[in-house]
DNA sequence: CAGTTTGTCCCGAAGTC
DNA sequence: ATCACGACTTCGGGACAAACTG
């Protein structure tokens, strides 16, 4: 080790240098010292110490170490030496000189280390420095707020580079043009970051101590199975998975934390308990423990419990996979093969990756909904991604349609190879189902030869063509016939095979190993590579439980009998084809597999960036339209309030490209309109005033403020003292100027909550309509964009938890197997996820640009692949492709067609009931308005039948709160949706005093808000609102921010707890609707019941409601005594009968359903009461109704008879039956009166 | 006429806003 | 009786009855 620093120069090191290094190294030459060379012989490492009086360039730092390390690791000694520079600046260098005489250097230096920063500092950034002090002039106020948030990187970024205490200072430089800069850093910034997460995906990976006490003492004995534990035992050793934990608060104030662990072959429940105040050890779901302790049988949970006295953190015990070249899979499936494949693509690629395997295929039967999550999961492990299926291939040449029909698939592999492939396979999955679909997503080969492009062919398994051709002992020459279509052969493991010994397609192991070794000797033949898969349907051999319950579920015999098809090993594949020659193995085992997946360039399944659609001129007839209603409502000039909302507004809906979406929406709710069907609003759209302003909601987002409605007038008056939470609320008042009553409005919402700063996120439209309504609303979507740019999301159904649990139950008690809760639960959740069925989405619609192909994104399909649908959805659901597109979300609702049935019957608008209405308030907490008692209707307010504000909780919080206002209504609108809201989380905060109605958080636009107040940078405030809104929860970095700008702790606990929340736009939106239904409910009660029951209520049960109010009552009861048994009919029909006991104590009659004036499905409003329609009865379907009243209509009904007779089966006996019972059909003979004679 | 397919009604489950 | 998000749509499957098929 040197002692005096010498010119590196001067050192060995320098000699060693290639020649294109030191040359690039020697205008530095005289600015670098070698202060001395530390070695740390553990880890093989080198650590060279540089004092430089100059910056020096990263790269040329870089290069340095590349070649040293390089050169000593050369020739035929690897030492796996390590080489590591630190530099310092020399000591005689101060900042002042060093800006001076480098800056240039620093600047980039700075941008290397902070890529959003390029956009402020330049080299001709201005800049001024004193002693240590470095001040920066930026631009403008922003270019100063941004800058700021990277003060700290700044500084660290000079103490470690030049080993300099720079304190860095902004001003901001009076003259530049902001806006534009700003948006650019951002890009730079997310580019930056999202090349370095491409880039080290490892780097990423979680840090956790492995083999620590958390418990008692170190672990020393082994491990016993958890199967082998059948008594309660004074002492045991066990190591297992965490799979499940809870933490209950005791009475006595003890706290009890238990916890599922399980190896695989049992699980066992676990309970540790603590101290009050004590913090719990923090276990979560995924570690790996071992526990030492006694067995005891629990009185509590009948089942033996585990009380650990020990315990210890152990790595995870996954097999590794050691060889030095490794395989890679070229067939799996995932838990996208329906009902078939039970591990996650997740969990696959994450093995994978722990075994540095470079790649791995995903091969779903028929379909490719892995692939979004198959590249995610790429990118997290550092894998790469072999898009591909398995399909179904069927022979089309020289048959015809209907052979073709019915003719057998084989299974066949295809990968794609690029983007050409990529597309083609797309192509092949939407004609495979949407024209060949017969079971199964088929694929004719003439298709497939067509498409081939890009894709590289597999023979696949037992299934494939080959394998039956060999199966079937097909000549030679037409066995190479078919192997030759293939790119490669496929082998797999013996007991892939092994069931054709048992149903007798083969008699012996012999055979198996000789079909095998068949398809070698062809392979060599032909010049085919052979390739050895697995045929992966789960990630380890254990996990093959779950296929096997799944199987059962599905009513499989031979469930039990499961084929090892599990993720193999390197070795562990080599094993299985020992029997090969060991050069044929290994070429099939990892040279063919690893030469394919070369040739399969890394590529995404679909793009990342935003595609929005265009039409020519949409963006001026949106601000047209907008500055039209403007003025006709706001008068011209417009009040600066609404003009500078109206510039924000426009400037980033049509720079982020949302002009179109709202022109569309505008259309569609005008179309609906005019088809006399009005349109809820709904969503985050109602933050816009651009959106109310074009008619897509009805939520006016700016301040409180008045209006005056007079055109002559237009007077406007904005109220900004705070007084008032909403227009709405403002005391009335008559226009100074002309004497008119002023119109009050504005509910005070961010635009931001839509869309954002600066267009950072990717908001839909939402629309509530009728649901008599909604095709039509799609159909005409369809017209405007055309057919083959829209399409309806699809969805993906699973095995969710209580499908999951039955089958579990079911496969257990079916085999008389013992169990506990434990293994049961981890059974289940092993099941959970697998796909079952695809279906389509509520209403969401995604719009292809023009110019871009859908084949870019997603293949097509059918829901549920049903030929006889006509809608065509996304194969990928909503969400993997959300951020790429414009979603349209035209969801139908009841509101719209309850507020149109209330004013068909009444006559009245809707719009023009008053929303101050004082009245309509009250009944929000309390029954007087409706005449009756609390104790008559039994609920202290009178909301039953108020959408979102009748069911008993919303009731419970509307007694608690008493809200005398619409803008406080609007508060409980948010806090009374979403879990972890308002129990547990807000009601706490106000009833012990901590926070009071008024700062709890309601809605999420509150979190923004109050942020930004609070001090946040508003882009932070805006992605914490997002985050929690989701209920994701805040990041570390979101909490410290917090913290620094003085948010109180039980905000930030608050925000932690929220699991979901609504914005104010929709909470606004939906009070409105439901003011307006309690308005009908008091002054119009005929009309109110008739809608409600009409619309809402499917369980209505007219034979039980019409005999009285007492047996409604006891039906009640009876219901409630069922408590947790109750099913969703039972709570269903307990809604329907409060509101019928409501109804029958405001006096209003019901009928009896009658034959002759009942409507199929209405409820008429009569004078002698209420009548309900022929669907009322239980057991009377809409299609039985309505051919009732057909039949009505054509002609008299002249018997019993003569209804089933002429209704062409579509009134059976049993609805006959039900008729009768409710005397429907009394004085009605059974027989035609038609005498013979 | 027996066996199979088709149509209705209902219900639970899942997904989504 | 506890606690408690509300509302809406679609899909599969069971029960049953009627219509069709050979
Ligand atoms: N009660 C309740 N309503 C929901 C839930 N999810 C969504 N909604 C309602 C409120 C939303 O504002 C509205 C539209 O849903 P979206 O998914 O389009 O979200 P939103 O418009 O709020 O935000 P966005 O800007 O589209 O990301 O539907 C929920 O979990 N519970
Ligand atoms: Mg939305
Ligand atoms: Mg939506
Ligand atoms: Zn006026």
């Amino acid at each position: 080790m040197s002692t005096a620093a010498v010119k590196l120069v001067a050192t060995p090191f320098y000699q060693e240098l290639p020649s294109d290094v030191s040359m690039r190294l020697d205008t530095f030459l005289n600015y670098i010292l070698l202060e001395r060379v530390e070695i740390v012989p553990e880890q093989r490492k080198w650590i060279l110490h540089l004092s430089l009086s100059c910056p020096v360039q990263e790269e040329i730092l870089g290069l340095l170490t590349e070649s040293l390390k390089k050169r000593l690791n050369s020739g035929n000694e690897n030492n796996g030496i390590t080489i590591e520079i630190k530099t310092k600046m020399s000591p005689d260098v101060t900042l002042e000189l060093l800006c001076q005489e480098h800056w240039l250097q620093i600047i980039q230096d700075i941008h290397e280390k902070v890529p959003s920063l390029k956009v402020w500092l330049n080299a001709s950034v201005k800049y001024e420095v004193v002693k240590n002090r470095l001040t920066f002039f930026v631009p403008s106020m922003m270019a100063m707020e941004y800058c700021q948030l990277k003060q700290d990187s700044l500084e660290s970024f000079f103490r470690q580079k030049y080993g300099l205490e720079a304190r860095i200072f902004w001003e901001i430089e009076e003259t530049a043009a902001e806006e534009e800069i700003y948006f650019d850093a951002e890009k730079e910034e997310q580019k930056y970051v999202e090349e370095i997460l491409s880039k080290k995906p490892e780097e990423k990976k979680e840090k956790k101590e492995q083999n620590a006490v958390l418990l008692g003492r170190e672990i020393k004995g082994t491990p016993a199975p958890l199967a082998d534990i059948h008594d309660e035992e004074k002492q045991v050793i066990v190591e297992g998975e965490v799979c499940e934990t809870e933490i209950r608060l005791l009475k006595s104030g003890r706290q009890l934390l238990s916890f599922g662990l399980t190896d695989k072959t049992n699980s066992i429940g676990c309970k540790l308990f603590f101290d009050e105040g004590k913090k719990p050890l923090e276990i979560n779901k995924g570690d790996w423990l071992r526990v030492k302790g006694s067995v005891q049988f629990d009185r509590y949970t009948t089942e033996l419990t585990l009380m650990p006295r020990d315990m210890m953190t152990v790595s995870k015990t996954s097999k590794p996979d050691l060889a030095e070249e490794k395989r890679v899979e070229l067939h799996l499936h995932t838990k996208h093969s329906e009902m078939d494949g039970v591990s996650s693509i997740q969990n696959m690629v994450k093995r994978a990756g722990e075994w540095g395997h470079t790649a791995i295929a995903v091969t779903d039967h028929g379909v490719v909904q892995a692939f979004p999550d198959a590249a995610e999961a790429g990118k997290k492990y550092g894998v790469k991604i072999i898009y591909g299926m398995e399909g179904y291939l069927v022979e089309d040449a020289g048959t015809n349609p209907v052979e073709l029909s019915r003719s057998r698939s084989f299974h066949i592999i295809i990968l794609a190879k690029d983007y050409t492939g990529l597309k083609n396979l797309y192509k092949l999955v939407t004609a495979s189902h949407m024209e060949y679909f017969y079971r199964r997503p088929r694929i004719p080969r003439s298709l497939l030869d067509a498409h081939r492009e890009g894709l590289i062919l597999g023979s696949a398994c037992e299934s494939g063509e080959l394998m039956r051709a060999i199966l079937q002992k097909k000549d030679a020459a037409e066995i190479k016939k078919i192997a030759s279509y293939y790119d490669y052969l496929e082998i797999q493991p013996l007991g892939n095979n092994r069931f054709m010994l048992k149903n007798g397609e083969v008699s012996s192991e012999q055979e198996l190993i000789d079909m095998n070794r068949h398809i070698v000797s062809l392979s060599k033949e032909l010049g085919i590579p052979v390739a050895a898969t697995c045929d992966v349907h789960f990630l380890d051999k254990e996990d093959e439980v779950y296929r096997r319950i799944l199987m059962a579920g599905k009513g499989f015999a031979d469930a039990d009998e499961q084929a090892p098809l599990y993720f193999r090993s390197t070795d562990e594949m080599l094993k299985e084809f020992a029997y090969l020659d060991e050069e044929d193995a290994y070429r099939a085992v990892v040279a063919t597999p690893r030469m394919i997946a070369e040739q399969v360039a890394e590529i995404k399944p679909f793009p990342d960036d935003f595609f929005e659609p265009k039409i020519e001129g949409a963006a001026d007839k949106i601000r047209d339209m907008t500055m039209t209603r403007a003025y006709e409502l706001y008068g011209n000039p417009l009040p600066e309030m609404v003009q500078k909302t109206l510039n924000k507004e426009l400037d980033s809906i049509i720079g982020n490209g949302f002009a179109v979406l709202y022109l569309i929406a505008h259309l569609l709710v005008k179309r609906s309109n005019e088809d006399g069907y009005l349109v809820g609003s709904r969503g985050s759209v109602g933050s816009s005033l651009v959106a109310t302003f074009t008619g897509i909601t009805e939520v006016n987002p700016l301040p409180p403020h008045y209006r005056c409605a007079n055109p002559e007038c237009l007077y406007s008056e904005f109220v900004t003292d705070g007084i008032a939470g909403a227009g709405v609320d403002l005391p009335d008042k008559i226009c100074p100027q002309c004497g008119r009553e002023l119109v009050k409005d504005g509910h005070d919402i961010p635009f931001e909550t839509f869309l954002g700063f600066k267009g950072d996120k990717v908001p839909d439209i939402d629309l509530n309509f009728s649901g008599e309504y909604q095709p039509r609303a799609m159909k005409y979507t369809e017209e405007i964009f055309g057919k083959e740019n829209v399409f309806r999301a699809g969805t993906i159904s699973t095995i969710a938890e209580k499908t999951a649990y039955g089958f579990v139950k079911n496969y257990l008690e079916e085999r008389k197997v013992k169990y506990n809760q434990t293994e049961l639960n981890r059974l289940v959740s092993g099941c959970t996820g697998v796909k079952r069925t695809t279906g389509q989405h509520p209403g969401g619609l995604m719009v292809i640009p023009k110019e871009c192909d859908v084949f870019d994104f997603t293949p097509l399909q059918r829901p549920a692949n049903d030929t006889s649908s006509d809608i065509i959805t996304t194969h990928f659901d909503y969400h993997s492709i959300s951020g790429r597109l414009t979603k349209l979300d035209l969801l139908g609702h009841d509101d719209p067609t309850s507020i149109k049935m209330l004013e068909d019957l009444t006559g009245l608008d809707a719009k023009k009931i008053r929303l101050d209405d004082t009245q309509t308030l009250s009944l929000f907490s309390s029954t007087d308005a409706l005449d009756v008692t609390a104790e008559e209707i039994g609920s202290t307010t009178g909301t039953l039948g108020i959408p979102e504000f009748g069911t008993k909780f919303v009731r419970q919080m509307l007694e608690d709160t008493k809200p005398s206002s619409f803008s406080h209504l609007v508060r409980i609108s948010g806090l009374s949706h979403g879990t972890n809201v308002w129990v547990g989380n807000a009601q706490d905060l106000v009833l012990n005093g901590t926070a009071d109605i008024s700062n709890i958080i309601a809605c999420r636009d509150d979190i923004m808000i109050y942020l930004i107040q609070m001090g946040l940078n508003s882009s932070h405030a805006f992605k914490i609102m997002e985050s929690v809104r989701k209920g994701k929860g805040l990041k570390d970095e979101d909490i410290e921010a917090m913290k620094k700008q003085n948010v109180p702790d039980w905000y930030i606990d608050s925000c932690q707890k929220i699991s979901y929340m609504f914005p104010k736009a929709h909470a606004v939106a939906y009070v409105t609707m439901a003011f307006r239904i309690a308005w009908f409910k008091i002054n119009y009660p005929e009309a109110f019941y008739a809608t409600f029951f009409t619309v809402r209520a499917d369980e209505f049960d007219a034979e039980l409601i019409c005999s009285g109010v007492k047996k409604c009552r006891e039906a009640i009861k009876e219901i409630a005594a069922k408590g947790n048994n109750a099913t969703a009919k039972d709570k269903n029909l307990q809604t329907i009968l409060e509101i019928v006991v409501e109804m029958y104590c405001r006096k209003i009659k019901l009928r009896k359903v009658n034959l002759w004036e009942s409507d199929a499905v209405r409820f008429q409003v009569t004078p002698d009461g209420l009548l309900p329609p022929l669907s009322s009865l239980q057991g009377v379907g809409e299609t039985a109704a309505a051919s009732l009243v057909k039949l009505r209509e054509h002609g008299t009904i002249k018997s019993v008879e003569d209804i089933q007779a002429r209704s062409n089966g579509k009134i059976s006996k049993t609805v006959i039956e039900t008729l009768q019972q409710h005397g429907c059909l009394e004085g009605l003979p059974d027989k035609n009166q038609l005498s013979l004679f």
